[in-house]
DNA sequence: AATAATTCCAACCGCCGGCAA
DNA sequence: GTTGCCGGCGGTTGGAATTAT
């Protein structure tokens, strides 16, 4: 026998998401923390006719801290690139790497740009052992793919249980969060978004209330007394959960190995060479090398 | 201005491993 | 030990947005 059954698929609601759904998402991870969709789904307590697949879907790729969207910098183009060639199409593996962007929007972006530059540019090949970049018309291409174990192996471990919380700072998600409440506010009647769901008990440790310290974002604070970041919700600044303070900005990252080191090595001088050639009004026609 | 073609990306689908009952 | 759910992942798709004709 296994797990009680889920709720059953009748009722569930599929397709884009609304501004009024995001916000009880919102809301509902904000009362429980980001992991508890088995209890978010249409059946239970959010509210939400959407099953917790969608939920966590919409949460990792769109909704949660950190999300950095718009275009990719020369640099990020370069690890994504750099990275699949050793590692394959292990988006979730690239993305740890990138904790600003979601793995679907790494595979999104591989597949309508990286994999095009790619075919467009795998006539002319150099390689510097692994993997060879080239610089065509202020775009970088990978040539050659050759797997490699170890990397792979570094890349999976680093892929934790709580890759979910980026090492970015929760900032830039606050300003998703805020943007949607925006939108949300300008085009919702007077009345306030749907209030939390309490169907969870508050739990001290996973959102201590801190007395605030310093405010330099709107939505963010910083206690200097305990190190803790502070976010703003309803007016009320809470200590961001456990999860998001030891994967946020404040905790260093783990001790690079010498192949980490030296991915990230060869990113930084492609990032200065793209930066030289972006000085130079996008003169690309010098290969670029990684 | 209208239509067609292309691009982009959010979301869905199916599979798999881990784990709870 | 077995069963079946949950969470995570990669592949794919549908439709909105943009660009070309």
């Amino acid at each position: 026998m296994g797990r009680p059954p889920c709720c059953d698929k009748v009722g569930i609601k599929k397709g884009p998401w609304t501004p009024e759904e995001d916000i009880i998402l919102v809301s509902y991870i904000q009362e429980n923390g980001p992991g508890n969709w088995r209890e978010i789904d249409g059946c239970d307590g959010a509210g939400l006719m959407r099953c917790s697949k969608s939920c966590r879907l919409r949460w990792t790729n769109y909704l949660r801290p950190g999300i950095k969207r718009g275009n990719f910098t020369a640099h990020e183009e370069g690890i994504i690139v750099h990275l699949q060639s050793l590692l394959g199409n292990r988006w979730a593996a690239i993305a740890s790497y990138l904790p600003q962007r979601t793995d679907n929007d790494i595979k999104n972006y591989w597949n309508t740009h990286l994999k095009k530059k790619l075919a467009a540019s795998s006539n002319s090949s150099v390689s510097k052992g692994h993997a060879a970049i080239f610089a065509d018309d202020s775009t970088t291409t990978v040539v050659s793919s050759a797997s490699n174990p170890e990397v792979t192996q570094m890349a999976i471990a680093r892929r934790s249980p709580f890759a979910d919380c980026p090492s970015s700072s929760y900032a830039s998600s606050m300003d998703n969060i805020s943007k949607l409440l925006d939108g949300f506010m300008k085009t919702a009647s007077p009345s306030p978004p749907p209030p939390p769901h309490h169907h969870h008990s508050y739990s001290p440790a996973y959102y201590d209330v801190k007395p605030v310290v310093e405010v330099s974002n709107p939505m963010l604070s910083f206690d200097h007394m305990s190190g803790a970041e502070l976010a703003c919700y309803d007016g009320v600044h809470q200590q961001l959960p456990t999860s998001f303070m030891e994967h946020g900005r404040l905790n260093q990252a783990p001790p690079l190995s010498s192949i980490e080191n030296w991915l990230f090595d060869e990113a930084a001088e492609a990032e200065q060479v793209a930066d030289l050639m972006d000085l130079s009004d996008g003169c690309c026609s010098v290969p670029m090398m990684f």
